[in-house]
DNA sequence: GGATGAAGAGTGACCGGA
DNA sequence: TTCCGGTCACTCTTCATC
């Protein structure tokens, strides 16, 4: 089927071509090609296109069909068939209850979409294509023109058109994770995984022993279970005898960690507890678990070394009553005591050393400080040495994240000094490697930002609070307790202290950190935008996230001031609001550094720029004016021919300045899908105008009745025309056709001549272009709405329906909608209107109107 | 040459996680 | 809630084998 339909259908095209292995893909073969009409884009012969319903149908039968990828076997029971579709894209069904809504249209195919990825709103599909392919090196061919329609069903025939589809709507790459952040990501989150297993494993634990408690099933060793790993290692042999007299007990014990051991291995453990929970309570049933199957199934001390060490160091509470830990001294002590190996010849894994907690942290500390009784668990004589080292390596792999991003944010804070001129405390370089007792050790179980953020905020305070004596160390330097969180009781607007120069040999070494990220303290930032950038960057939006000509520094200011970097806002506006609070947007505003240049260029770089920035000329490249320009086509249409005639003329910064805000305010007010429907059906509308040459001719010559009934079959593409009354239509175009094409006629004034008309009335139809205001007409969209709302405007006086009446507001409103955010469509009503209006009766009184005769035959 | 199965590659939907 | 990557189910193509 698939390989007929293939055949036929390249069998079909004119032109030979080459198509890429992989070119097309599964449900090629049910998809019927109905080569009803072309549009503009492509070349027929080359390409099949899909439109209308005839796509939809045949795309839904292909759903319906169960063939559609991802859909499963269908409804026959088949062997795969365990996913269903949600309501999400490309679908009629689904069973999935789901709060998201994919009531977007994707950029990219017209497809259903969620929200924004990659920076522009795309399906689901298109998002995974975009990844998968927006960094792909190994060059796409177009098996066809190059210039595919890109749509739901055409979008997997050609990946290369797909793509260019993709970054011509403003998708980018740079938004993909790089491979380093990505295993970055994927590593932090198999940390958090196996904290949370942890976490449920012990709840699992302690809620089997709350119930076994209550049942006094062990009434011989009721505390058994319960005490601490201290408490049972400095029993030591006792504990041993006594665990081994109630041999089923700690029989199922070690078989619970081999069972452990081998889900962990296996990556199980969380289907472990979620298929078989019983199996983890210490419950009554008769379970037999030998101790010997312990024995064979752990004979390792690898094994049990790693889970001593992943025991130990990831969990994250030091509660005394930690089943977890427990278990395995048990477990240890039933089997063999864990040979301390060096830790070079049994190293822990890495997801071992990277989720040691804090209090693992601590608990080493204490042991190399001499002060056991500081541990939360271990006391020091049982700790073996492959823990400590283990331990050592994670105090100091911590410590080198710590360092660099401290180093990192005491340049930026002493980049604030530089500004504002206040005093700030040296921070001295450290060595990561051999010292990491000279810094102060994060709070526990705070994320990393908070750990660097802390000492900083504590370093610009530091006028209010003396800086804290250097923490005592242990042997190994590391901190003997935890630090207290500086800050001082009254936190407010921060006070930077004064006169300290800039450390060389700090920033040499930020700059020779392979960190390009750095975070950086909220205040800080506060610090900088409102002490320095105020006077040294005025920046403006033009990206459409805060409004047009809003100083940006001003803008974040007001956005981390009001709302403490929450972006929790619904709405799209509120989102755009608060799309800087990204680290991205940041970069892309200039407020951080790039990818392209490090921490120390960039705040040279920032330091340096005493000059104001151009907002146009200087932070837009030609491919950035190039891309926003392309991203206003994608929603609003092309630009007109008129347009393209003074593209080439020079624009004043500020015409152009006005026009990129514009787009992005329009972006801002997110159309609906019945918006966007309709927009697409005034693009057609206006393509076919000008694919017909109507708008090469004199104005008056588009009055005959061949071009009377072209303009209204092409009207019939509007879904608002289409359904109306035919009486409706009759008295809607008898009217208001005079107003459509005096709007047209301001579209393409340039090639459309007002021969034949008289000077008066020619200064009539001049006066509506010579305001200011007709600079809206380079954006097609707005002279769309604007053509479709005159045709359908009705004085008071003439109602003609309220069908009609309601279809007027609604071009009206999306004329707002394509207008910039200062001008409203009553503006423009006002302004306008009345002149439209009066053009148009000129027209009409010219012409005698249109005959009844031939508005019953086009209007049949 | 046709049938069959394995391997490879691409797509789309769903899900987890930050 | 948003948006990213991962994963799975499914598809088709290519190739080897019979």
């Amino acid at each position: 089927m698939y390989n007929t339909r293939r055949s036929a259908y390249l069998n079909s095209c004119s032109t030979a071509m080459e198509l890429p292995p992989q070119s097309m893909h599964q449900n090629w073969q049910d998809t019927e090609y109905v080569n009803t009409s072309c549009n503009n884009e492509i070349d027929c012969s080359d390409m099949p296109v899909f439109e209308g319903k005839d796509d939809q149908r045949f795309y839904d039968e292909e759903q319906n069909n169960g063939n559609g990828s991802g859909s499963g076997s269908g409804g026959g029971g088949g062997k795969k068939g365990g996913r269903k579709r949600a309501n999400t894209t490309s679908s009629n069904g689904g069973d999935k209850e789901s709060k998201r809504t994919a009531n977007k249209v994707c950029r990219v195919c017209g497809d259903k979409a969620f929200s924004y990825n990659f920076n522009v709103i795309t399906c689901e599909s298109c998002k995974a294509f975009f990844r998968r392919n927006a960094n792909k090196e190994k060059e796409i061919r177009c098996p066809f023109n190059e210039q595919c329609d890109i749509n739901q069903v055409s979008r997997r025939f050609c990946q290369r058109c797909r793509l260019t589809k993709c970054f011509s709507v403003g998708m980018k790459k740079e938004w993909i994770m790089s491979e380093e952040a990505r295993l970055e990501k994927k590593q932090r989150v198999e940390e958090n995984r196996e904290r949370r297993m942890m976490d449920a494993m012990k709840c699992a634990i302690d809620e089997a022993n709350m119930e076994e408690d209550s049942e006094n099933s062990f009434d011989e060793a009721p505390k058994s279970s319960q005490i601490s790993v201290r408490q049972y290692l400095a029993n030591g042999e006792n504990s041993v005898q006594h665990q081994n007299m109630n041999n089923g007990h700690v029989g199922h014990q070690s078989r619970q960690m081999d069972q452990y051991n081998e889900m962990k291995d296996n990556n199980k453990m969380l289907n472990y507890y979620q298929d078989e929970p019983s199996d983890m309570g210490y419950s009554n049933q008769n379970y037999d678990y030998p101790i010997s199957s312990c024995a064979s199934s752990c004979p390792e001390p690898m094994d049990q070394t790693d889970y001593c060490g992943a025991t130990t160091i990831a969990d994250s509470g030091a509660s005394p009553s930690n089943k977890v830990a427990v278990i395995a001294p048990a477990h240890t002590a039933v089997e063999t005591k864990p040979p301390s190996l060096p830790i070079e010849q049994n190293p822990l894994p890495p997801s071992v050393l990277f989720s040691a907690s804090m209090s693992a942290i601590q608990d080493v500390a204490a042991i190399m400080s001499s002060e056991p009784n500081n541990l939360g668990m271990c006391p020091p004589d049982v700790v073996s040495d492959n823990l400590i080292n283990a331990a050592q390596v994670a105090v100091q792999a911590q410590a080198i994240v710590n360092h660099t991003q401290q180093l990192a944010a005491a340049v930026v804070a002493q980049q604030v000094v530089s500004h504002i001129g206040p005093v700030i405390p040296n921070v001295a370089p450290i060595d990561p490697l051999i010292a990491p007792a000279l810094m102060p050790a994060p709070p526990s179980i705070a994320p990393m930002t908070t750990a660097i953020a802390d000492p900083i905020a504590a370093a610009i305070v530091a006028p209010m609070v003396p800086i804290a004596p250097p923490l005592a160390v242990g042997p190994l330097g590391v901190p003997l307790a935890p630090p207290m969180n500086p800050a001082p009781q009254s936190l407010g607007i921060p006070i930077i202290p004064k006169e300290i120069p800039v450390n060389d040999k700090l920033l040499n070494e930020l700059e020779k950190t392979n960190a390009q990220m750095v975070t950086v303290h909220k205040d800080v930032l506060m610090k900088l935008l409102q002490n320095n950038s105020r006077t040294s960057c005025t920046c403006t939006c033009q990206c459409g996230r805060y409004p047009p000509g809003s100083c940006i520094v001003d803008e974040v200011t007001k956005d981390l001031i009001n709302s403490g970097g929450s972006s929790n806002s619904s709405n799209a506006a509120d989102k755009d609001e608060t799309r800087l609070d990204t680290t991205e947007d940041m970069q892309m505003n200039g407020l951080l550094p790039g990818e392209s240049n490090s921490s120390i260029q960039w705040l040279s770089q920032q330091s340096s720029a005493q000059a104001v920035v151009d907002p146009i000329s200087v932070s837009m490249s030609a491919e950035e004016v190039e891309t926003q320009r392309e991203r206003r086509d994608s929603i609003f249409g092309a630009y007109s021919t008129a347009e393209q005639t003074t593209a080439t003329q020079p624009k004043s910064v500020q015409e152009e300045t006005f026009w990129e805000h514009t787009v992005a305010e329009n972006e801002s007010r997110e159309l609906s899908e019945e918006e966007v429907e309709k927009m697409e059906e005034l693009n057609e509308i206006s393509n076919k105008w000008m694919g017909s040459g109507m708008d090469n001719i004199p104005l008056l010559e588009l009055f005959t009745d061949e071009n009377i009934k072209a303009i209204i079959d092409a009207l019939k593409l509007s879904s608002a025309f289409r359904f109306l009354p035919k009486g409706d239509k009759r008295s809607i175009v008898k009217r208001g056709i005079f107003n459509y094409c005096v709007v047209k006629w301001m579209q393409h004034k340039e090639s459309m001549s007002l021969d034949g008309l008289s000077d008066e009335v020619k200064k009539d139809f001049n006066a509506l272009i010579k305001r200011q205001e007709y600079t809206y007409r380079v954006q097609p969209g707005a002279f769309n709405t604007l053509a479709m709302s005159a045709l359908l405007y009705n004085t008071s006086d003439v109602v003609i329906s309220k069908e009609v009446y309601m279809e007027h507001v609604f071009f009206k409103n999306l004329l707002d909608k394509n207008l910039p955010i200062k001008v409203s469509s009553d503006a423009i009503y006002n302004n306008y209107l009345p002149c439209i209006i009066k053009a148009g009766n000129h027209l009409k009184k010219i012409t005698g109107g249109i005959t009844d005769r031939l508005l019953r035959n086009a209007i049949s």
